[in-house]
DNA sequence: CGCATCCCTGACAACGTTGTCCAGTCCGTG
DNA sequence: CACGGACTGGACAACGTTGTCAGGGATGCG
């Protein structure tokens, strides 16, 4: 009876494996089975040479019959190489976080590898568990968006010990690393230099919470572009914190207000230009905004959003791009990569009173 | 000498373990240096009972001058959980999979488990290629959303072996499992019943294409509501398939051209939403458009954009915790969970000819 | 027909951790 | 002072895989 039918269980000397719930069929499973030994198994799941297409086929066929799948984990164990990577971000639910962990993620299955994601929320203490936790499985690099005020020299005996790191969008703080940014300042500086061209001479700049590396540079490039047309800058104008609708009304408010009022605006993130688009839409004054970093929709708005585009995809793809070129052997020092912003000029009629 | 000194390595007796790039201290090297057995730094490392404070201050010190960290390989080898989960999207870039994916990172955390994410782009091949090696990595759980054509028998083996899955959006094709679902079928046809209130008897259907669980639902709220309404559907008002800008527009160009053009549009997804506002603003007559999935500046838009809204940060919360709760030991039959859609209306201004 | 060679196969150890079990120590009590 | 108990510490095996190495059978050549 070669194809043994619905036998009472464990009756015939040729046991059926102990397929209890739960159990998983090992290499040994198979080889039983197939009447080789485990190391025999290992070949042919393996694709190794050294195997007679005779005792591959008999394996192969224990390997559907078990329904057996190797165990990444004990393979990992023995070889060192996890073929995984980590991957930390502020939030992977914000437009700019996913778009960079697609593009992490293709170059990561390019190289044959998984991928970690975990989102920090902004907090030190959880970028650290979750790096570090990402290091306890042996992910073979790290790709961090490091969190505000976060110091990274935790990540020190990690990296000695082999594993990749590279940061994304701000600098690492307290260690030597590939860093891929975005080239913020300038970006900041040629939109604001794009109001300045439009007649403005008060222009407001509404950007997150000091202490952000992206946020200071982007100030930094506002001020520059004022001082270099020989503006100056009311600290009415200027506001930097959270952004929430509440605090960005508030900051909007209190430009809007003064005996010298902006006439335009650059706000610092996404969600500062929204909010601010909501607070504007409130106004009977016209105010011009320029955007940092695009919106999916900011052509539907009416009129149109000009803004400073970030590529969070090429971020992502260059930052994925330099941790594989460490695994793959590439020594030397730290590499800097940064990445041009692209100002797209939307709706150009929204001129305001000279 | 107790806190020897920078001394030439290697050349003193007790030798300095080897630092050595790429190598990793184990719980051998801290318990040779602590001077205890292997087994003692384990049970400092969790903490377990039974070991003097002297001892574990003395292995704590060892741990923190190796820089030791536990092997996660290791431990999950030997303890058979990985405390891990496995969730294949859509795609992560997409709004909708990045609200999900935050979710369900969310109830991972407060298990213990961390997160592998992967992308299938509506490919059943990449769905099961993912899958499988989040299988091979033996993680405790998997959170699905099934690419379009998928059959899922491949996974039959793994939930014979132990590891839970759940699908969220779609449902599973030749597998019982739990199951998240929009109720995509009522909201859709409550998005059309407002359309219908509004005035309109003419009303095109835009979605994806057919063989999309999701889109065949919507599809058939729709034409249960204008059953309900006694209207009759005119084939050139209904069209599924790829929510390309270049098919909506064909599309839309076709439902407002024939002989009894619609006055209104109901989309089935975000991506034919955008292509579709952005056709209809080339358009001089006013067609009234009622979106599938919210957009989150709906509301920018003039006039503002009624939605049909998800909650897919709520299909991944309930995926998630069905996930945990078979994790935690519940048995019985496979589940289904169908989250309520709610219907946004805005810009209420938008009547067109009656 | 004998010997060398090559190819296939299998036994064994090791990866780093945890569970089991036993030996030793220290204390209090009778 | 002897004994019991509680508690600390350590030796050993096991998780499932892969690398090393050696044995055995078939084949080719002299």
């Amino acid at each position: 009876m070669p194809s043994q039918p619905q036998a009472t269980p464990g009756t015939d000397g040729r046991a059926a494996p102990p397929r209890r719930y739960g159990h998983r069929p090992t290499m040994k499973d198979v080889a039983a089975r197939a009447g080789v030994a485990l190391k025999t198994v290992s070949r042919v799941v393996n694709g190794e040479p050294g195997v007679t297409a005779d005792t591959a086929e008999r394996v192969q066929d224990a390997i559907t019959a078990l329904g057996f799948r190797r165990n990444d984990s004990a393979r990992i164990l023995r070889k060192g190489r996890t073929a995984s990577v980590g991957l930390v971000l502020e939030d992977i639910a914000d437009p700019f976080s996913s778009a960079l962990s697609r593009a992490v993620e293709e170059v990561a299955r390019l190289h044959g590898s998984l991928l970690f994601t975990g989102s920090s929320d902004e907090d030190p203490a959880r970028e650290e568990e979750l790096a570090l936790a990402f290091c306890a499985r042996r992910v073979d690099g790290l790709v961090v968006v490091p969190a505000a005020g976060a110091d990274h020299r935790y990540l020190a005996p990690e990296v000695h010990a082999g594993i990749a790191a590279v940061f994304v969008d701000r600098p690492p703080a307290g260690l030597e690393a590939d860093t891929v940014l975005t080239a913020n300042a300038a970006g900041a500086r040629a939109g604001t230099a794009h109001l300045i061209r439009q007649g403005h001479r008060r222009i407001a700049f509404l950007g997150d919470s000091p202490g952000i590396h992206t946020a200071e540079e982007r100030l930094r490039g506002y001020r520059e572009a004022m001082a270099e047309a020989g503006l100056p800058v009311d600290p009415s104008w200027v506001s930097m914190g959270p952004t929430g609708p509440d605090r960005v009304g508030a900051a909007l408010a209190a430009a809007l207000a003064g005996p010298a009022p902006a006439t335009a605006l650059l706000t610092g993130n996404n969600r500062a230009t929204l909010a601010a688009v909501r607070r504007l839409r409130a106004l009977d004054r016209p105010v011009a905004l320029v955007g940092f970093d695009d919106l999916e929709f900011a052509d539907l708005l009416s009129p149109g959003l000009t803004v400073v585009a970030q590529d969070p995809a090429g971020l992502g793809r260059a930052a994925a791009r330099l941790l594989f070129s460490r695994l793959e052997g590439e020594t030397g020092p730290a590499r800097l990569v940064e990445l041009p912003t692209r100002l797209v000029v939307r709706g150009s009629g929204e001129v305001p009173p000279a």
